[in-house]
RNA sequence: GGCGAUAUAGCCAAGUGGUAAGGCACGAGUCUGCAAAACUCUGAUCCCCGGUUCGAAUCCGGGUGUCGCCUCCA
């Protein structure tokens, strides 16, 4: 069956196959700053990543996937002058900015773990790779577009044939100076920095035809994008916020150097709102996993809550819809366990039509609410089968929901370690209860919800969850 | 000022020409000593006005609202 995404690049629906014809998809992705805590906005792109893979693979291809961990480079401002994010971040916790980035790092790809997000096959670092980006600066240096100034070397982008590829955006009428500083040495005002030259007190710096100097953003993904895929490769991924600058100046030197628009397809997830408007730090609400685990909301449950909008659009987060999935999660798994103990035999023809289904949804750009939409018709079947367990196991290579430790998850929120006035109480309900004292059974009841506890009977007696 | 997106039941949202998926919440019922859970049932003619069409949430024009980007951001 065709696989369509959606191309920044042509504005369109396409259908999918990877250029050089072969069984192998070659993508790369944006990856994590590490300057600080990654909050669940950017994990929404990486869910998406995820899901991404999961799909390719599921269709029966493989990857070459690179992610970038940027640990150099990444400026506070377009100005050029802003304070690279990795110093600052050093300076304020007073560590060396490669602690720094280990730190945030080794959290980055733990909090991936939580999430079931599969590590892409190559991880590169930046700092790695700085002969890479350096070659790559002095290509474009021979190739006459890029030029130097007291601050570093710049792309020119009057070189190029068209500059904005991906945005309708006209350079010529945007308000030059408006935000950030002219800068007189430049020649365009849209020329950016591909390497630039290290101040006195930089800590970050490496030997260069220009004296001490680190790399430019954009230029680690370019560089390293082509170490590892080459000159054209299939999928480049990102936040929709990369449209307009990173993503269009990897494009402009990748085309300075080979002439290549360097991925054919580009693709872009939307950002996350919270309470309907921005995420910003100013308004303390660019949460992390570890705010909603807090809350009792686990990170599968927020990767619930990113499958019930498409990635293309606008998703409003708020702490109330994210514990709505928490409780969709939770029935996610018990429905799967009362199918896997299903003993009814189901024909061939609609366990095919639901796959058909399915296969349809997720390669239709990654449907994922119309996909989920069919999981639950599974899940809520009237007929119980383990066929329909196996099918919902198959289908979670795409969800990547954890399905296959359903059990686990749902004993681990039950038997908690419970303080001792808590276990008295429930001893005393428990004979009170043999006894028929309802009143006394209520009170107890009563007592333990105030304690932050809920109790509930079943046939196979009490079981106690915290609030 | 420029660019772009979006407006579907209380909330999160699918659906892009043939009479509105799904999740959560609410209500009713079954069950239960009660409650919870579970199960069953129940809800919208899709922002407004005009147009195209046999037929529009879905296309076109106008209006209104909201959001984002143009500065680092997934």
């Amino acid at each position: 069956m065709d696989i369509q995404f959606y191309n920044t690049l042509t504005r369109t629906k396409q259908n999918f196959k990877p250029i050089d014809g072969s069984n192998q998809v070659r993508i790369y992705s944006c990856g994590p700053t590490v300057y600080s805590y990654a909050h669940i906005g950017n994990f929404r792109a990486y869910i998406f990543m995820d899901t991404l893979r999961r799909v390719l693979k599921y269709n029966g291809y493989e990857l070459k996937h690179v992610m970038n961990i940027t640990d150099v480079g990444h400026l506070e401002s377009d100005a050029d002058d802003g304070e690279d994010k990795m110093e600052k971040a050093a300076k304020k916790e007073n560590k060396d900015p490669y602690e720094i980035a280990k730190f945030y790092t080794d959290i980055f790809f733990e909090d991936m773990a939580k999430l079931n997000i599969e590590k892409p096959e190559i991880i590169a670092k930046a700092t790695d790779h700085i002969n890479e980006m350096l070659e790559f600066v002095q290509g474009l240096v021979k190739n006459g577009y890029a030029y130097e100034t007291s601050k570093g070397i710049y792309f020119d982008i009057s070189k190029l044939d068209k500059y904005p590829v991906l945005s309708n955006r006209k350079v010529d009428e945007q308000i030059a100076g408006a935000r950030v500083d002219v800068d007189e040495e430049k020649k365009n005002p849209y020329d950016f920095a591909l390497w630039i030259k290290a101040p006195e007190n930089h800590i970050m710096k490496w030997e260069s035809p220009w004296g001490l100097s680190y790399p430019g953003w954009h230029i680690e993904c370019s560089a390293m994008g082509r170490k590892y895929l080459g000159d054209e490769f299939d999928i480049h991924t990102g936040g929709i916020d990369h449209i307009p600058t990173h993503h269009e100046n990897e494009i402009a030197q990748s085309k300075g150097l080979t002439g290549k628009v360097p991925a054919k397809f580009w693709m872009h997830v939307e950002f996350l709102q919270v309470d309907g408007g921005k995420m910003s730090k100013s308004l303390g609400n660019t949460y992390t996993l570890a705010d909603l685990q807090k809350k009792g909301i686990e990170p599968l449950a927020y990767k619930l809550f990113c499958f019930t909008a498409h990635y293309r659009t606008k998703l409003n987060f708020t702490f109330d819809t994210a514990l709505a999935n928490q409780k969709s999660l939770t029935r996610l798994r018990e429905g799967f366990i009362k199918q896997l103990k299903g003993k009814e035999k189901i024909e061939d023809d609609e366990i095919k039509e639901y796959e058909n289904k399915f296969l349809e949804t997720i390669n239709d750009d990654l449907n994922m609410p119309a996909t989920m939409g069919i999981v639950w018709e599974i899940i809520r079947n009237s007929k119980q089968s383990k066929q329909f367990a196996e099918l919902l196991l198959k289908f979670d290579n795409v969800l990547g929901l954890d399905l296959k430790n359903s059990e686990k998850y749902l004993e681990a929120s039950k038997n908690l370690e419970l303080p001792q006035d808590i276990k008295e109480l429930l001893e005393k309900r428990k004979q009170a209860r043999i006894e028929k004292d309802w009143a006394l059974s209520d009170k107890l009841r009563d007592e333990l919800n105030k304690k932050g506890y809920s109790v509930k009977d079943t046939k196979d007696g009490m079981t106690v969850e915290k609030l």
